[in-house]
DNA sequence: TCGCGGAGACTGGTATACCATATACCTCGA
DNA sequence: TCGAGGTATATGGTATACCAGTCTCCGCGA
């Protein structure tokens, strides 16, 4: 076939229409957030899901609802007990530190991929980030704070290059917003917090590939060693 | 209540019956062997699975085929195209380079960890369990010594004593299988292999944390970037 | 001969009916 | 009065029917 002997046809710049979403990817999504949302850690009982009930809230059948559930059952949300129901997972104290020394484990090798392969615009974009949260009222709206510290940590993920790395970081962060009040608020771990952030920028564009895995592993084996230093979690199932 | 008073019943010593496991789970673990045990990198063509033929050879409805299909498809074995079929994936080069750098991370961290709280029996049998191998044929039976080097770095990943390291690594690891033939067979990286992996259980050995990491972490971003330079994988969909 | 179209089979998505068991409640007898 | 045991109900698990795109292939017409 001769293409150069073709019309050229116009260019549109169209986007695949992409096919509605499932409404297993739908309710997914809707009960993750909403889960997310939930605050469990505050909420006294056990919380229990109905699959007929939220088909109905929904508006769907239980089949996309059942795949849904089975996700998050997965991704450690909740956990369903045959017959008798589906319960949205609290973290015990160890699980939660566990999470802490995966996620260490993870971000401290994004800040050194970072170090490698992150332009200098993206670092000047963090420490922007940073500066501009400091500069504000200090270290006391304490969820405004614990925001922006996650929005630091995600950045440096980011900043990897690594895909991989967000994916598996994404759930670990869902977890964490989860039990935020825990982690922050309490001594000066907030005007320490900051401080170590700076380091980190520094590091980063220093391009100093060790100090900033370094740096960002220490920070979040801290935060690991607070969490189990810390006494108001339920040990019990 | 006198219990003291009431006839003791007969020990039966029976075991608590375990709920047989459901369809889903079996059909879960079923597959994902069998998708495991593809060797889908030499293979030629698109594999597609069907659900209703799954649903007959396993002699189940295809319910619980299709909610084991969907956690599949989460953990990244296969991609479900509405109404055109589900396909084994097939990883790229990056995505594979990817894997391995997150391994890297989880695995540093591991041995980190293990300086810490592993028992020197454990250590110990770290180092039974590579010299049992390195005093045979040498690095020859590449398939035997493919399974010998995974079982060392998840035996290492098992003494951080860190569950959530050792589950989250796990489909790295079945993915990898996968791809063996590309990580090892090539110029003397077995033997290479083996040097670290004395160096590491030195380094375990010494409780020498910063090293044990380092080695670790090293070793892994060496395969990184011989798989970063091989050619032979497919770049194209 | 070629290609355009449509019919029909195929396949994943969804809805629904039914099943088995865990739980709560009720009944009846000691 | 109290508890053992039966029974109704609730709930997750599974089977099945139907739906809506997608693909194949054949036939008709240019």
């Amino acid at each position: 076939m001769n293409e150069a002997a073709l019309r050229p046809t116009a260019k549109l710049l169209v986007k695949r229409l992409d096919a509605v979403a499932s409404y297993r990817a739908q309710a997914y999504s809707t009960l993750k957030q909403a889960i997310a949302a939930l605050d469990i850690y505050s909420e006294p009982g056990e919380l229990r899901l109905d699959e007929r009930q939220l088909s109905q809230e929904l508006g769907v059948s239980r089949t996309p609802i059942r795949e849904a559930l089975a996700l998050l059952e997965q991704e450690g949300f909740v956990r369903t007990e045959p017959r008798r129901g589906i319960f949205v997972l609290r973290k015990r104290k160890r699980e939660i530190v566990e999470m802490i020394l995966v996620w260490a484990a993870l971000e401290s090798m994004a800040a050194r991929l970072a170090t490698l392969y992150a332009s200098d615009a993206e670092i000047a974009g963090l420490r922007r980030l940073m500066e501009a949260f400091a500069s504000g009222n200090g270290a006391e709206a304490s969820e405004e704070y614990s925001d922006a510290n996650i929005a630091f940590h995600q950045a440096i993920i980011r900043m990897s290059g690594c895909a991989l790395l967000s994916e598996m970081t994404e759930n670990l962060f869902l977890h964490m917003r989860a039990i935020r009040q825990l982690t922050i608020h309490q001594d000066d771990r907030a005007e320490r917090s900051i401080v170590d952030h700076m380091r980190i920028i520094e590091a980063l564009e220093r391009r100093d590939t060790e100090a900033a895995e370094s740096l960002v592993r220490k920070h979040s084996l801290d935060l690991a060693a607070h969490v189990e230093r810390s006494e108001n979690f339920l040990e019990a199932p």
